[in-house]
DNA sequence: ACCTGAACACCGTTCAAGT
DNA sequence: ACCTGAACACCGTTCAAGT
């Protein structure tokens, strides 16, 4: 048999899913392929590349429409879409924060809130790191609250359930703080 | 030769700083000492618990005496002390925050942020909240720093530098959230 | 209490060679 | 263009046995 590099990306995000990112090995990944493991290198130059590409494949299942309204908003659906299509994988915040700290994909939604607030009238420095700031928190939350889903999907409940509201405060937390620097702005 | 755990750790700290996480092995730290793989299981139930006692040794070393006026002055103290304490190892940063996503040990930086705003008069959701939103900020932003750090000495510079200061305004963003929320305080 | 020796079940990656 | 087969240099962990 064979294959394509979306037919790989296709069956690396079902392991994904269905093993976790710990059992992602390209060895097994090539077995439920029925392949051998250095095929795979015919299509990608590395296992970080060929996670990069898992990564951007589910954001991209994961991508909505954005409302035309002000930036608070703007911010609020790209980073409530962002854990949304995480969640919407096992270990999905993991996969994501890995391959965006690799530098090799995951840079849309960054890219689209400093946009966003650059559009919004902030000023260069304050949008790129206000940017930053928000991934962080949407990476680090998400994995978190990942974290304890699985394991308690897993029956190891091993604390009191956290709310969703979490994240949403978390978020108003820094919105309001950037409010705050936007008095000058329409 | 017989170790105890606290020599494990002194050589796993040291083993970590001059090769980064990446080259740090069971194995690789028991050929360090002169003993086999299976000795460090004596001391260590497996490698996560000793990467947690890694990490706490690196915090541990960090630690500074804390100022007494403010929330504000005292948050920002135990952010800096954190960012300081993992930017003085190789990978200290993806060390401590792998280890606090694990559960295992880096907690103190956490409890120390939510009690420090619960004595300030926060509520105790709003605190558990701000104070996990500070963290994933601190661990975020300090991980991608010390990326940057490393690839530059590396000689692998790949973009324009990113200044110190931008650690300050993140912080900044979520503490002036805070204080938009701290109206009815002293 | 602390360690050895040997094994088990894996990894990522390279490379000449095949079709 | 895509894959095989074989190899290289590793992993974490277990366990009976030694001192």
């Amino acid at each position: 048999m064979r294959y394509h590099r979306d037919d790989i990306v296709e069956r690396g995000v079902a392991l994904l899913d269905a093993y976790g990112l710990g059992d992602l090995s390209m060895r097994r990944l090539a077995g439920e392929l029925g392949v051998q493991p250095s095929a795979l290198y015919h299509h990608f130059a590395n296992k970080q590349t060929l996670l990069a590409a898992l990564a951007d494949e589910v954001l991209r299942r994961g991508a909505r429409p954005r409302p035309t309204d002000g930036w608070k908003e703007q911010v609020r659906a790209i980073c409530g879409e962002l854990r949304d299509a995480m969640l919407a994988y096992r270990d999905g915040a993991e996969l994501v924060a890995t391959v965006h700290a690799f530098g090799l994909g995951a840079q849309a939604p960054g890219l689209m809130l400093e946009s966003t607030l650059v559009e919004a009238g902030f000023g260069d420095e304050l949008a790129r790191v206000a940017a930053r700031t928000l991934l962080h928190y949407v990476f680090g939350h998400t994995a978190d609250e990942q974290a304890y889903l699985q394991a308690s999907s897993a029956g190891a409940l091993a604390g009191p359930p956290r709310e969703t509201s979490d994240f949403e405060l978390g978020l108003a937390l820094v919105l309001d703080g950037l409010r705050l620097r936007s008095h000058q702005l329409g």
